[in-house]
DNA sequence: AGACTTCTCTACCATTTGGTCAGTGGGTGA
DNA sequence: TCACCCACTGACCAAATGGTAGAGAAGTCT
């Protein structure tokens, strides 16, 4: 294999290439005669790359697990081990990468429609973390750092609520807030509020 | 137009049945061929009511905000005149929209994909909602009976939280939350709770 | 050099897609 | 009865779609 210098693999742009298409504008609504038009190739090189479109779409949500186990990952690694800065550090890092990678979580979106096969697929990628982040909750309602309460629940309503900052542009700009940095900053501010009443109610707060 | 007892019209028939498959399997995934399948009638029936697919788009659009218009105006017009009470109205009956036309959100979801011009068409037909929400929130927020805070965001948030339930089905799955009847109600009342302790704080709560 | 592998391309193909056209039949008003 | 309109359909069509087959270029190993 050899990739010495040769910058990225045309398999790996592609696979980028993909992610990013099918995360805003959507799978269906993807053709691979466009994805290859994108990168300048014909579309035969995708598909000697990934045998079928499908093929090519779990190879995207692979990847996009992955990387957003690897995002999760780096933000615990550098955080400190007190719980509440252990759970503001993972939200500040997922509205970085909702920044600066919206498709990422845009391709969440779009894989975890209602029945679709790739949702099983990805959910059993993410299984591991979900467990961690279960375990880590459930550990600190026992110790009484936090709140006690459905530790399912409040990942939901998390994951919700900073997918959606990600996810819910047009809505926003409905509701009169343009996606600047400015508001993303606020939203992240809220979300960190919520959280941090749902977890610490009645403990000294860490907020302002 | 002698429409008595004739049943819903075949333009009827369509347009639920468009707004149906467009909200759970999306736009892109639904050909004209497999809607006239569902009704048992022709693709080009759909054609003569509707001139183009997207024509269809729109006109399910338009028929989904008003039918969520009237489900909103529904609510607050059976709920009483105490501020909290119609938020609670409010929120309890999305719910149950979310409950038995679960579609109706998720087409919400496919259109407001970024960048979609369906996004701005159903914007412009909420708009006089959305003022009605802000200048609410405003007033009351103002005569000291809910807490200061920017009504956009407060919406934006409420909105995030209230579809997401009926949207995130398969994270709900992958996070060990059936979408049971009994999980909605609890989502419900964390949800509840939220805006409560976001606009009450210091407030009397009506809450347990 | 020659065989082999890897990658990309040109040339096709069957099917599906959204959409057109020219009807057909049934009802309605004059 | 005749003209007219409405709702609907069968027969097509051009373009786009996902996918196959095979060849050529470039490198690697022997």
């Amino acid at each position: 294999m050899g990739e010495i210098s040769t910058g990225p693999t045309t398999k790996e742009r592609i696979l980028e290439d993909a992610l990013t298409t099918f995360g805003t504008r959507g799978y269906d609504a993807t053709s691979l005669d466009a994805l290859a038009g994108q990168l300048g190739i014909r579309k035969q090189t995708i598909l000697y790359h990934f045998s079928t479109k499908e093929d090519l779409l779990t190879a995207v949500v692979d990847r996009a697990a992955l990387d957003l186990l690897a995002t999760i990952e780096q933000a615990l690694d550098s955080a400190g081990p007190e719980s509440w800065e252990r759970v503001e550090a993972l939200v500040r890092r997922i509205f970085r990468l909702a920044l600066v990678r919206p498709e990422l979580l845009g391709l969440m979106r779009e894989v975890s429609r209602p029945g679709s096969s790739m949702a099983e697929r990805l959910a059993a990628q993410m299984e591991p973390l979900i467990r961690r982040g279960r375990i880590f909750l459930q550990r600190e309602m026992a110790a009484g750092r936090f709140q006690k309460a459905d530790a399912n629940y409040v990942m939901l309503s998390a994951y919700s609520a900073v997918v959606g900052v990600a996810t819910e542009v047009e809505v926003s700009r409905a509701l009169g807030i343009e996606p600047t940095l400015r508001s993303m900053v606020e939203r992240r501010k809220q979300i960190l509020h919520f959280l941090n009443s749902a977890l610490l109610e009645n403990t000294t707060t860490s907020d302002s």
